[in-house]
Parts: structure tokens; C-alpha cells; sequence
RNA sequence: GGCCCCGUGGCGGAACGGCAGACGCAGCGGACUUAAAAUCCGCGAUCCCGCAAGGGGUGUGUGGGUUCAAAUCCCACCGGGGCCA
């Protein structure tokens, strides 16, 4: 910071009183009562059943995000919440309930990995080392965890159940057909749907889904048996292990992924830029990799449902809903024709796409398909002759097209590119042929790698289709867009002539383009448009409410103008280009035009019902059907890395997986000679150097003897999980941390998850939809296998805020190191070198702008008291707020005045009174009443603010005499113990207490001493305040307008005026409504 | 571009239909002191009238609206941030 702190806070001075609180004392006091916390085990929580466990109080589950023990230590921004989760912790317990409070690592990560590349050193060495640092750090905070549940995601205790929990998966198939409370399905084990197959219930489809007989929804029944379908003891062997592995929730699947055999990994789609890797700039290829997936959408539906049930940031739950991405639409079939120089062939195969604007139908002009899509590869195929298109020039954009990243080819900014494949289909609104293109900007993932393209109603297309000269047909139109299609179907030959028309039409839309007056009353509207600019209303009262014209024309003039003369407007709607001409692409919702058939006409239908209806007309004809589509896709699970959970899995010459028994579990990491990536031009993990490891036998690896036969060859798996994995479940495992049975106690599951999850969860909104999504998703999963009590793992949520810094940015926006500046005393800031003049702006803290502030330093400076409560202070807890050493003085400065009210600075002696100072008893109980108010809303600074009160009133209230008696001071250092507990502790012992306050009652307020006997009331004449009345608390409406009447000036300001009406909110306000 | 959130003194913020600016920082004045620091007490949006005590007007990004009453609710715009494109 430019300004140094006050140098009063610290330094040893000669003639400080040798018992002030400053950081020497702070220092002394906070050692001391983490060592006594620590060594009576205060913050040690039993579980049911435990010694020592009181089933008498509630529970209370309060949970920390656990952090990436890096090895830079704790920033300021983590002990932000977990501050915040201390005091409610200690809240809570004073309050009566049996309090979860734990604390762990998320271990595993990449830093750790990289820095054993350069080093050589294994990556758990260094991991421990952060991980000591850490602990060591937060317990320097007076944080009340239960250090006796600490988990680490690296503890091979740990992770034996990450992975239990993926074999569980593995073991697992999603039947949508079981209602799981509100429908949706559920897990269910393996085991059982053999079972099913086998006794015919399910049989499998043609395409190797499952169906059930006698279901509603399967189609063309005959005589009971589905058509189609085959028999579990029909399948051979290996189709029967072809249909188990298709249905587990974690199954192997090929996808296309970014490989850069450079760095010997995959990157994720932002970690690539133009083809090459982020870091390095390494080539990167598109490749399709088989790897483990997590059938996440199964769960789209109860995961986006079950919203509803959690108390989170209503902005997170929108971006999960979004990530979700649950839309309504269509699937359309489109008949492929064949069209050479003889002859139109109808195919019989049809292109299927989804869409979620089926009411856009009549304004599909052509389809794209992906360069991956299997039409292409039959185009390819058919003899040359066949086609129009080119086959060397489709054949070289599908090969281009393979290498560019999705991210890439969807970016809306490339130039778009692609090719006519020389197929055409028929559009089954119009039934006109429409020809086929492949681009890249159609993604094989999405829908079915097809697409109809609208361009007058999508950005996309529209940059297509004018790129490729392909027509452009509008089909909805907004409502102003609607009404000026309407008048230029209606205008007189008069108003075009005279040049009437603009102002006309500007009228018109000024009376009907807002609202929601339906399209049949257009005509009516434009009558009385007419009328009244030939007869205009009569001036002043009476008149009709209508917006005076002149105010709404100037609205819309531009938007008029810009079509030009009449002529060329009227030319654009007639036909249908009205968006080809404005050069834009209209996707939002509007009005159907332009749309019907001999059959079914959309035409003046708002969007949603145009989709409806359009979806009806293509079930009954059979051409389609409605389709809820998901954006949401599975977790692909396999990282090509060391430091990660080794997969429980062995694959054996055929490369079928097969499980490894959960008695053989955990299976560890081996030990790597160097940790560096293998450069391939193939995916090559990093386990595949531990070859003695990778190249083992069924019994050596763990698989049961009933699956294999222990001699077998077996090939372990040799990716790693994600560092997802082991924190989308440990909140599950610190409710029993220490069980070496379970990956948790059936009892105390129950009992802190409760049915309904964590109780209060705090930490970033970074993890919105990655780890919050994920850890609902395995929960889901355990709690459909009955494995938890709760569907939900977290019932309230919050995040808290950043902690931003203050630095200097010169005139051109560029950022001064912090320290490079000067402050001129003025108010202005200066480069102290040069003199340039720069402006204090807020940005985040970064090691670039010198403007990090490391907790450590400021303990050591003020003690993790003060520490606590700034944090805590600065403004409310989820707002993002700059640090300002400064300020934490002021907190450093509260605490030296409420020590100095409880203990003589010279002696160190208690300062007692006796007889309560009636004003210090009253405000103790107020402070009390507003820090049990506002904690549990998480409003931290309005409570420090209601300590602070008391402090200064029971300061001035005593003047040089002691202002609290003995009870009074065990008072307040409860009410203190949640915010600054050593200092509460310290009170509490010298008042002559030997066992922590950890655990005492939280004071009760006295309800009577949160009123005065009277209150000064304000009186408004008219809406403004003339003067204030006291009147008894309590008083009633005739008391209260009483006085307001009794006083003088209320009568000056009524002086001349009629009371028309007196307003009474008892005890807040009066107000007399006065006339002429 | 769409959706969401936020704009209050010199600064962090409070109030979230009922006295705008609690509380803290910085600032100013006073007491104590040889002096300073520390401590304690007080002042503190802004404009106008008044020597003064006082009085009056305007103020919560801008412009409208609802209401007896709007920082707070509604609409539009401007500015900042986030998420998705």
C-alpha cells in the first residue's frame, strides 16, 4: 500500500502502557488459546454413538470449500470465508447445536505435477509440505475446525473409496422407467438389469437400447411382442457384454478430444488457440480417444428439477439451469433426394435434425450437416457422376475440418466456411428441395451432426447463406416489423403519394408496437390513426390519454427510414427479405409470417404457440416429433497425468475392462522414475512408464477369481481420474472420516447430511457449474443405490466475494506497480520516478501490480482477531471489495478500546463497577439482540457495527470510572467469543473461568430492553418533514396525530390548507395529507 | 447480442416502501501534553438567506411512472461487473 500503517499498532514504545492491547499482547493471547484449544481437543465433534456425543442438541453442518494446498500459502481471500463459516460455527455452538466443522485438501492437481517434472521430486512430498503450511496458516486464525476428521483427496484411505465410488458406477445403468419421487428414473445396480433381460421384461432394440415389453411408448406392438426386438438368450456373449457396457453410468466411450503429443496430454477446448496449445504453441490434434465417461445426462432432468429444492444464489442456479441448457423442439425429418441429370430419386433414408425453433420450418433454405455427419461419407461414396458437387474438394474439407478444435468452429467471428455435398432433401412444410452443404461449424455432438438452416432467424446461417448466395426468407417478424408489413399492405395510394405515409406509419407504431394488442385489431388501430390526424383531439382536459405524436414518431422515423422509399419497403415484405436486406439475422421471438401449407397454416401465431402448433402437425403427419433436447454433456473422466486417482479397472488381451474387487482396493500410484510427459503422436498416459505396474495379472491386480481367473494377463488402466473425482464426495466422508469399513457410517451420514445436505456451504462462484454439478451428480447416484440419505448435497449455499486491491493506472489504462507510486498528500497520485500522473483504480490482487497482501503479515501486525474482523467488516460478504490496510486500524483501534473498558492498562487488573450503568446495559443488550439477528444472514458488518456501538457508548458512558460490572463483561465476551474468540477466551479466564467459552449459552436478549419509554417520531405536511414529535412507545394512531398537531410548526406548514387525510405508521411516521 | 447483478459523502459501506449517509477510514476543531504520539470529546452531503441562534431549497447514475410517502417498487436510458453466445 502507498500509505504506510500507523506506526502505533506494533513498535515497542517507552511510555505504552505495559498492559495495552497491541500485537505483542494479541500475539501472546492468540498462542496461547490455540495451544489450549488444541491440546483439550475443544473443537473435537463426536458422532452419534460416540463418547460424549449430546443427542440432545440439533446439528449444525458448516462447510469450507476445501482448498488446492498450493505452495504460495494462503492468500487473504481464503481465510474470507472460511472466517465467515468460523463465526457461524462458533455461533451455532453457543446456540445449542453440535456442530460439523471440518476441513481438508483437494491434493491432487497439476502444480504439484509440474513442479516434480523440473525437480524430480515426487509430487506427494511437496504436496505435504503445502499441506502442512496451510494447516499451520489456518490454525493461526483461531479457526474452530475439527482438525480430527482432516481428509487429504491424496490419502490412499481416501481415494480407496473415490474410487469404490467409480466401480459403483461402473456397476450401475440408468432406468428411466423406475419413478425415483417425481419421476425421471434412477440407478439401479448392474445385477438387476440382467436380471431383468433374463426373465424377458427388457428386451433389446435393433440399435441395442433397452425395451421394455408391454410399454406404452414403444411403437408397432404386434400381438404383445415389440417388433424388432431380441431376447437376452438370443445375444451371443459378447453382444450381451456389448449391451451391459453400453448402459453402465461409467463406461468407456470414444471421443474426440484435443491431443497435443508435444506435451503428451489432452487440453481442454480453452486451453487451444488457433490449433495450437495455449502453453508452448505445440500443434494440437483433433482425436478421437477412447476414455471413461460419466453418464451425467441421465441426471439432466432431476439435476435441473431438484433446483428447486436448494437455498443457493439465485445467479448460480441459473447458470446451472443454462449449463443444463433443457430445451423444448423438435425433431424433423427431412426426405433425401437424389438429383442427377436423368432423373430426381427419392431415397429412403430420411436427414434428421433437431431444433429448438420448429416454427422457423417454412423458412428452412437448405441443411448443413457436419463434415463428420455419415451423409457425407455416402456422398462420398456414390459414383461421381452422380453429383454436382465436387468429391476432391468435399473429400479435402472433411479432412481440414478434423483438426480444428469445436471451440474453433464454432467461433462466431471465423469466416465461414464449407461445401455443397451434392444431396438435396425436401423441406416437408414447403416441399420445395433444398440442397445439403457440409461445414464445420456444425458440430457432430449436438442434435444429430444436422442441421436445418434458417438464415433469416439465425446469425450463423445467415453469415452462411450470404456467403454461399443461398435464399434468405423471413419467417418471423417482431412486432414493429409485423405493423410495418401490415401498413405497407394498407396504405392509401394518398399517403404514399404525399409522402404522408412515414408519419402514418411512425403513428401507428406508436400506438400498437408496445402492448399486447392482438394482430386482428391492426386495422382498427390504423383507422383511428387516420381519423385522428384529420381531426386532432381537443387540447387539455378530457382528452383521450393517447402519447402525443410527435414524442413516439421520432422513435421510429429512423427505423423507417432506413427501408427507403416506400416502394423498396413494400418490396422487401412482399418478398420475405426483409432481414437479407438489413444484413442481419432476427432470432428472437416474434410473430410466424409466410408460414402454411394446404394443411397447416403458423401465420400471425406468437413463437411459442407457432412451435406448438407446427410440432402437432408434424406427429400427426408422421414427418416428426417433440424432443426435449439437453446442452448438458457426459463427463469425460480420463486425464492422461500422474497425479491423480489411479482407475480400479484391468483390461485383458481382447482389451475388455473388467472391475477390480473392492478387497483389493485402493489401487495406489506407483512410483515413476521421472514425472515428464511422453511425446507421441498417440495419447500416452503417464502410468504407461511404470510398465512392471501396467503389466500385471488378474489375481496380482485384484480382480475376484469369479470374473477372471487369477492367472490371466491383464493391462491395468493407466489414465488417471480428474481432480474433480475426489472433491465431489468428501463432505460425504468428513461426517466419518476415520471409518475403514464404509466411505461413510450409515448413522452419521443421516444424521449431519440430515436428508437435505449441508447446512451452510461457503465458497467461489467459480465453481458453479463444475464442482457443485458434479458433486450433485454423484450424490444423486449414491442416494439412487441407497448408499446416502440425501438427495441433495448442499442445502444452502453462498459465495463469498473477492478481495480485490487498490492500484494506479496511468492515462493510456495500463497498470503502475503499487509500489513505483507516490502519494502526493492532495488526493492525486504520481509515478515517483517520473512525476506522470496516475489514478488509484480497483483490479484484482496479482504479484505483477505489487499490490498482494499476505495474511501472515498483517497477523503479525494487528493479530488474527483484528484479522478476523476486518474481513469481516469490510461490506457484506458475497460483494467482491478492495483491501485497505488502513481501515483495519480502525478495527485494531475497537478492540484496544473494549480491552481497556475490561482490564487497567497499568496493572492489568479487571476494571469493575458494581451497579450497572443503565445506558451500558441497555446498549449490551441491543449489540446481543443484532449479532443473533444478522448472523445467520450472513450480515457480518452490521453486527461488528452494533459491537462497536456498544464499545463506544459504555466508553463515554463511564467516563474515567469503570463502566461494566463483572456480569456485563461475561456478557460481552460471549457476545465477542464468535468474531474475535481470543480475546473472548481471555476475558473469560481472567473473569476466573478455566474451561473454554466455546460452548456457553449465547446471551439472550431482553425484548424490553430494545425499546426506549418514548420515540421521536417525524411529521411529513405533504410529503415532506416539517418537524418531529415524541410520543410514548406504543402510543396509538390518535396519540401519535395528537402530538404531530400540537406542534407549531406542523400548524405553519398546514396554515390555509384543508387535512384531507393523516397517514400513521406508528412509531416510524406521520404524514398529513393537506389541500387547497 | 441475450440473460442476471450492481450504481448512495473524499473512501469502505448502512438503511431495502416510512427521519438517507448507522459503523469504520481519511479530514477538521477542541481537551490533555513543554511538544508530539496515544487517548478522550465534538464537527462532518450540498446550495441559498442570516452576524448568529436558526430557517429554506436540492440531493442515493439519468429521465419518467406508481404511492400519503421511493435509495428501496415499475419502465426506459447511461455506466460498471458476471454468465452465456
Amino acid at each position: 500500500m502507498s500509505t504506510p500503517p500507523s506506526t502505533t499498532t506494533g513498535n515497542p514504545r517507552d511510555d505504552v502502557p505495559p498492559h495495552r492491547y497491541d500485537a505483542r499482547l494479541a500475539d501472546r493471547i492468540e498462542t496461547k488459546w490455540q495451544r489450549f484449544w488444541e491440546e483439550h481437543g475443544t473443537f473435537v465433534q463426536p458422532n452419534p454413538s460416540q463418547p460424549g456425543f449430546d443427542v440432545s442438541r440439533p446439528k449444525f453442518y458448516c462447510l469450507d470449500m476445501f482448498p488446492y494446498p498450493s505452495g504460495a500459502g494462503l492468500h487473504v481471500g481464503h481465510p474470507l470465508s472460511y472466517t465467515a463459516t468460523d463465526i457461524v460455527s462458533r455461533f451455532m455452538r453457543m446456540k445449542g447445536h453440535n456442530v460439523l466443522h471440518p476441513m481438508g485438501w483437494d491434493a491432487f492437481g497439476l502444480p504439484a505435477e509440474q513442479y516434480a517434472i523440473q525437480t524430480g521430486i515426487h509430487p506427494a512430498i511437496t504436496t505435504r509440505q503445502a499441506t502442512d503450511n496451510f494447516r499451520r496458516q489456518l490454525k493461526r486464525f483461531g479457526f474452530s475446525y475439527d482438525w480430527s476428521r482432516e481428509v487429504s483427496t491424496i490419502d490412499p484411505e481416501y481415494y480407496k473409496w473415490t474410487q469404490w465410488i467409480f466401480l459403483r458406477a461402473y456397476d450401475s445403468w440408468y432406468d428411466a422407467s423406475q419413478p425415483a419421487g417425481g419421476g425421471g428414473g434412477r440407478a439401479r445396480p448392474i445385477a438387476e438389469l440382467i436380471a431383468e433381460l433374463e426373465s424377458g421384461d427388457l428386451r433389446i432394440g435393433f440399435d441395442g437400447d433397452l425395451v421394455h415389453v408391454g410399454s406404452a411408448a414403444t411403437t408397432g406392438i404386434i400381438g404383445g411382442e415389440p417388433v424388432g426386438t431380441r431376447r437376452w438368450h438370443e445375444l451371443s456373449a459378447d453382444e450381451q457384454r456389448a449391451v451391459i457396457d453400453s448402459q453402465r453410468l461409467a463406461y468407456i466411450d470414444e471421443a474426440t478430444v484435443n491431443w497435443c503429443p508435444k506435451l503428451g496430454t489432452v487440453l481442454a477446448n480453452d486451453e487451444v488457440i488457433d490449433g495450437r496449445s495455449e502453453r508452448g504453441g505445440h500443434p494440437v490434434l483433433r482425436k478421437p480417444l477412447r476414455q471413461w465417461m460419466f453418464r451425467i445426462t441421465a441426471y439432466a432432468e432431476r439435476l435441473l428439477r431438484d433446483l428447486d429444492t436448494v437455498d443457493w444464489p439465485a445467479s448460480t442456479k441459473a447458470m446451472q439451469s443454462e449449463w443444463i441448457g433443457r430445451s423444448e423442439g423438435a425433431e424433423v425429418d427431412f426426405a433425401l433426394r437424389l438429383i442427377t441429370d436423368k432423373a430426381e430419386v427419392e431415397l429412403q433414408s430420411a436427414l434428421r435434425v433437431f431444433t429448438t425453433r420448429p416454427d422457423t420450418l417454412f423458412g428452412a433454405t437448405f441443411m448443413v450437416v457436419a463434415p463428420e455427419h455419415p451423409i457425407v461419407e455416402a456422398a462420398l461414396g456414390a459414383p461421381d457422376a452422380a453429383f454436382a458437387a465436387d468429391a476432391a474438394v468435399l473429400r479435402a474439407y472433411v479432412a481440414a475440418a478434423r483438426n480444428r478444435s469445436d471451440v474453433d468452429r464454432m467461433a462466431d467471428t471465423r469466416d465461414k466456411t464449407g461445401v455443397f455435398t451434392g444431396l438435396h432433401c425436401e423441406n416437408p412444410a414447403t416441399g420445395e428441395l433444398i440442397p445439403i452443404w457440409t461445414a464445420d461449424y456444425v458440430l457432430m455432438g449436438y442434435g444429430h451432426g444436422a442441421i436445418m438452416a434458417v438464415p433469416a432467424h439465425d446469425e450463423r446461417d445467415f453469415a452462411f447463406a450470404k456467403k454461399f448466395n443461398l435464399p434468405i426468407r423471413d419467417v418471423v417478424y417482431p412486432r414493429t416489423h409485423l405493423l410495418i408489413g401490415f401498413y405497407a399492405r394498407h396504405a392509401t395510394r394518398e399517403e404514399i403519394d404525399s409522402g404522408a405515409w412515414k408519419s402514418v406509419l411512425a403513428d401507428f407504431l406508436g400506438l400498437a408496437a408496445t402492448g399486447d394488442m392482438k394482430p386482428e385489431m391492426f386495422g382498427a388501430v390504423l383507422d383511428a390513426v387516420r381519423t385522428r390526424r384529420e381531426q386532432p383531439p381537443p387540447a387539455g382536459e378530457g382528452a383521450e390519454p393517447l402519447t402525443p405524436r410527435g414524442v413516439i414518431a421520432g422513435e421510429y422515423i429512423d427505423a423507417i427510414e432506413s427501408f427507403g422509399t416506400f416502394h423498396e419497403l413494400r418490396e422487401q415484405f412482399h418478398d420475405a427479405a426483409v432481414f437479407a436486406a438489413a444484413g442481419a439475422a432476427f432470432s428472437g421471438h416474434g410473430y410466424a409470417v409466410n408460414s402454411a401449407n394446404a394443411e397447416v397454416t403458423l401465420d400471425l401465431l406468437p413463437t411459442v404457440e407457432a412451435k406448438q402448433r407446427i410440432i402437432d402437425w408434424l406427429e400427426k403427419t408422421g414427418r416428426g416429433n417433440r424432443k426435449v433436447n439437453y446442452k448438458l454433456r457426459d463427463w469425460a473422466f480420463s486425464r492422461q497425468r500422474y497425479w491423480g486417482e489411479p482407475f480400479p479397472i484391468v483390461f485383458d488381451e481382447q482389451g475388455r475392462h473388467y472391475p477390480v474387487a473392492f478387497e483389493a482396493l485402493p489401487v495406489t500410484l506407483p512410483e515413476l522414475a521421472d514425472y515428464s510427459p511422453v511425446e507421441s503422436d498417440d495419447p500416452m498416459p503417464l502410468l504407461a512408464k511404470a510398465a512392471d505396474w501396467m503389466n500385471t495379472t488378474a489375481g496380482a491386480a485384484g480382480v475376484s477369481p469369479d470374473v477372471l481367473p487369477p492367472h490371466t494377463p491383464v493391462r491395468r488402466e493407466t489414465n488417471t481420474m480428474p481432480g474433480s473425482a475426489g472433491s465431489s464426495w468428501y463432505f460425504v466422508r468428513y461426517c466419518d472420516a476415520r471409518n475403514r469399513e464404509r466411505f461413510v457410517g450409515a448413522e452419521a451420514e443421516r444424521y449431519w447430511m440430515g436428508g437435505r445436505g449441508v447446512d451452510l456451504y461457503i465458497g467461489g462462484s467459480e465453481h458453479a457449474v463444475g464442482h457443485l454439478l458434479y458433486s450433485r451428480f454423484w450424490q444423486k447416484l449414491l442416494f439412487d443405490l441407497g448408499e446416502v440419505d440425501s438427495p441433495e448435497p448442499f442445502a444452502r449455499l453462498f459465495h463469498q466475494g473477492l478481495i480485490t486491491s487498490f492500484a494506479y493506472q496511468r492515462a493510456d489504462k495500463t497498470i503502475v506497480p503499487t509500489d513505483e507510486v507516490r502519494d502526493n498528500g492532495d488526493g492525486t497520485f504520481s509515478i515517483a520516478a517520473t512525476g506522470e500522473r496516475v489514478t488509484p483504480v480497483v483490479t484484482k490482487m496479482s504479484k505483477r501490480y505489487k499490490n498482494v497482501v499476505n495474511p501472515d503479515d498483517v497477523i503479525a501486525e494487528f493479530g488474527a482477531d483484528t484479522f478476523r474482523l476486518y474481513e469481516m467488516y469490510m461490506g457484506p460478504l458475497d460483494q467482491s471489495k478492495p483491501w485497505n490496510t488502513r481501515d483495519a486500524v480502525g478495527i485494531f483501534r475497537f478492540l484496544q478500546r473494549l480491552w481497556r473498558l475490561a482490564i487497567d492498562e497499568q496493572t492489568g487488573a479487571l476494571r469493575l463497577r458494581d451497579e450497572p450503568l443503565a445506558q451500558v446495559e441497555k446498549q449490551l443488550h441491543r449489540a446481543a439482540h443484532k449479532v443473533a439477528a444478522d448472523l445467520p444472514k450472513l450480515a457480518f458488518n452490521t453486527a461488528i457495527a452494533a459491537l462497536i456501538e456498544f464499545v463506544n457508548v459504555a466508553t463515554s458512558a463511564a467516563g474515567s470510572d469503570a463502566a461494566l460490572t463483572r456480569d456485563q463483561l461475561r456478557r460481552i465476551a460471549l457476545v465477542l467469543a464468535p468474531f474475535a474468540p481470543h480475546m473472548a477466551e481471555e476475558l473469560w479466564s481472567r473473569l476466573g473461568h478455566t474451561a473454554s467459552l466455546a460452548y456457553e449459552a449465547f446471551p439472550e436478549a431482553d425484548p424490553a430492553m430494545l425499546t426506549d419509554d418514548s420515540v421521536e417520531v417525524p411529521v411529513q405536511v405533504g410529503g415532506k418533514i416539517r418537524a418531529k414529535v415524541r410520543v410514548a412507545t406504543g402510543a396509538d394512531h390518535a396519540a401519535h396525530e395528537a402530538a404531530a398537531m400540537a406542534e407549531g410548526k406542523v400548524q405553519a406548514a398546514l396554515a390555509g390548507k384543508a387535512i384531507k387525510k393523516i397517514v400513521v405508521v406508528p412509531g416510524k411516521m406521520i404524514n398529513i395529507v393537506a389541500g387547497e
